[in-house]
DNA sequence: TGAAGTGCTCCCCTCTTGA
DNA sequence: TCAAGAGGGGAGCACTTCA
């Protein structure tokens, strides 16, 4: 729905993805910034990715993106990131594989990128490195050393544990947070 | 859909469910059994909880549900927690608002539930929580002093934000964990 | 009263597409 | 090659329903 209209509204999308960014900053340490547009906003995050952020004043140094002035032909435009939003991108990546949303949207803004672009390009990053662990596997026929070897592949050494993907957003505490390890906490088993 | 199959196919689904949650363990410290099963888990859990884990066995002590043989009037039946039961989610939610998904698993089998029911036993608590809170607020015209009387309405010492709805799931880090409190990390900002 | 239903959003994953 | 599309799952929230 409302596909033909991308290129349309897409500045009215764009301006919605930039106050939604601002909307309620003190709940940044819960979940953040959840529910409070009860309108599309999901069909607006599909619909800005399909061309980032040409609404006219900043545009982003290193997207390439075919202008595409007014034809609904809607060909299917693939952005390119500058080195430097690259190198940050994957900075961030070896630092950590999730990003909440409020470390998704300063880099976002940091990079001048849309937040579903950062969102994206984790998930693709994320896709490509456990392509390459797989691969890293297969070709060697290897224990699990294999994996160790590149610190990077793994992680890095700023990562808690040492499971390839690490934590989804979903683990992502705001704080500093304890829990217990996925065991159970075997509070409160009062008979009543 | 399937909604009239909800009684005739409810031990396939428990059973279902059951395998679930032992399937693959040894993710616990990650995202957790996320992805792992790609049929019709959603629709699964939402037919179970239709009418609770009447499949034999063992039945859940705190369960007056009308047995309802066999009859597809599908009458909307009100499971009623047991006083135990009952107990042990409060003193659970006391704890924290939000459950990983180990920790409702982990739950849900001491308390003999499912996992869904406590999921949306914790969602219906919070809504409560909420509901009470600003009610609370509205009687008294009071400052943010009167939600904080009632230390179980802010979620006890245990919680490390003094924020009503302390972290939903997605931010229930599995291991002790830190970030930088929804600031940003400016970390690499290398003008490559 | 409160467990469960409905509807919508968000994020994640897998696989695929096409510039 | 890789950003983005498509499709499907899980979880949360608001609001509603009805034993």
């Amino acid at each position: 729905m409302s596909k033909e209209l991308t290129f349309t509204i897409e500045n009215i999308l764009n301006l919605k993805e930039r106050e939604r960014k601002h909307e309620y900053p003190e709940l940044e340490s819960g979940r953040e910034k959840v529910q409070k547009t009860r309108d599309s906003s999901r069909d607006t995050a599909k619909a800005e990715c399909t061309n980032s952020r040409s609404p006219g004043t900043e545009k982003p140094e290193g997207q390439q993106a075919v202008a595409e002035s007014k034809a609904p032909v809607k060909k299917k435009t693939r952005t390119i990131f500058s080195k430097r939003q690259i190198f940050q991108l994957e900075a961030t990546f070896d630092l950590k594989r999730y990003l909440s949303s409020s470390e998704r949207a300063c880099l976002a803004s940091s990079l001048q990128l849309t937040e579903t672009q950062v969102k994206i390009w984790f998930q693709n990053r994320r896709n490509k490195l456990k392509r390459q662990l797989s691969s890293d596997l297969e070709d060697k026929h290897a224990h699990v050393q294999t994996a160790y070897k590149d610190t990077r592949a793994l992680g890095g050494c700023l990562l808690p544990v040492p499971f390839p993907m690490a934590y989804p957003a979903h683990h992502a505490a705001p704080y500093i947070y304890f829990t217990h390890g996925g065991a159970c906490y075997g509070l409160v088993d009062a008979d009543l």
